[in-house]
DNA sequence: GTCCCGTTAC
DNA sequence: GTAACGGGAC
C-alpha cells in the first residue's frame, strides 16, 4: 500500500481531475444541487446503474418537483413512476423521507440526521451532503472501493472503517462534489471489475424463482389492475397459495401494498 | 448473514 | 438461458 503522503495525494487528485476534463459523463442530477433532487437521485442510484436511472429521474422530478408534492402524493403514482427501477421499497422510503423532512422544516445537514431515515445508509447520507452542499466529506461505495484498491491506496482485505478513513484523506478541500463525480466516472469507465478483477464484497442470490422475482411481478400486476384477489394472483403467477400469502403479508407490512377485504391493491 | 429488483452483457 | 451489476434493513 502507498503511504498517504501529501505528494501522493496531490498527484492522485491531479491525475483524476485531468482525466475527468476529457471524460466526464453528463447526468441530469449533476445539473442541479437542489437537495431534494439529489435525494431522489441517490435513492434511485442505490443498486441501480446510472444509465438506467436517467429517464426515471427526469420523469420523477417533473411529476414531483419538490418535497411537498412528493410528501402528499398517492403511493400508486409514486410506484408507477418507480416501476422498472427495482427494489420498490426504496420508493416508499423516499416518500417517508420527504414527509419527515417537511415535518422537521429543514433539510438535514449531517450524515447522522439523514441516516435516521429508512433507505438512507452511510453511503447515501454522505453522498447527499457532498452533491447537494459540497461538504468536505468522503463517501465509499463499491465503485470507489475498487478504485482505492486498484490504485494501491488500500487492499482487498482493507476494512470498511479504514476504507472510509483513506477516502477522506484523498478528498480535495472545497471540491468534494467534483471529486466524487470524477471518481465515480473514473471507476466505472477506467477501472471496471472486468479490467481490475477486484470484485464486490458480496454476491447476490439467484433471482430466478426467488421471492424477489415474485414481488416484482405482484407489484406490476397491482399497478396494472388497481385491485386483485389472491385467487386471481395464484392463476396469473402460477404460484402456491401458502407461498403467495407469505410474500403478500411481508409486502403489506412494508407498506408497499394493502389488503381491503379480499382485495389487494397498492 | 439474508433478503430486497430489473436490465444489460455474455 | 444465466450471470453480473449495485446499498440498506433487519
Amino acid at each position: 500500500m502507498k503511504p498517504l503522503t501529501s505528494t501522493k495525494i496531490t498527484s492522485f487528485q491531479k491525475k483524476i481531475f485531468k482525466w475527468w476534463e476529457a471524460n466526464r459523463r453528463v447526468f441530469p442530477w449533476r445539473e442541479t444541487t437542489e437537495p431534494y433532487a439529489i435525494l431522489v437521485s441517490e435513492l434511485m442510484l442505490q443498486q441501480t446503474q446510472a444509465p438506467r436511472v436517467v429517464e426515471k429521474f427526469n420523469q420523477f422530478v417533473e411529476v414531483f418537483p419538490d418535497l411537498e408534492s412528493l410528501a402528499k402524493a398517492q403511493k400508486f403514482e409514486i410506484l408507477q413512476l418507480w416501476s422498472g427501477l427495482g427494489y420498490n421499497r426504496r420508493a416508499i422510503w423516499l416518500q417517508e423521507a420527504a414527509q419527515m423532512i417537511i415535518e422537521r422544516k429543514e433539510f438535514p445537514n449531517t450524515p447522522e440526521e439523514l441516516q435516521k431515515m429508512k433507505g438512507i445508509g452511510k453511503y447515501s447520507a454522505h453522498s447527499i451532503l457532498i452533491f447537494a452542499f459540497n461538504y468536505d466529506l468522503a463517501t465509499v461505495d463499491t465503485n470507489i472501493r475498487r478504485i482505492l484498491v486498484a490504485e494501491k491506496f488500500a487492499e482487498e482485505k482493507t476494512s470498511e472503517r479504514d476504507l472510509w478513513e483513506i477516502a477522506k484523506k484523498l478528498v480535495p478541500k472545497g471540491r468534494s462534489r467534483d471529486w466524487h463525480n470524477a471518481l465515480m466516472d473514473y471507476g466505472s469507465i477506467e477501472l471496471t471489475v472486468a479490467k481490475t478483477g477486484i470484485k464486490p464484497l458480496t454476491k447476490q442470490g439467484k433471482f430466478k424463482g426467488s421471492d424477489r422475482e415474485y414481488r416484482g411481478k405482484i407489484l406490476k400486476l397491482l399497478l396494472e389492475s388497481k385491485k386483485i384477489t389472491i385467487n386471481q394472483m395464484i392463476t396469473v403467477l402460477n404460484l402456491q397459495e401458502v407461498k403467495l400469502e407469505s410474500i403478500l403479508q411481508k409486502m403489506v407490512k412494508e407498506n408497499l401494498i394493502k389488503k381491503k377485504g379480499k382485495y389487494y391493491s397498492v
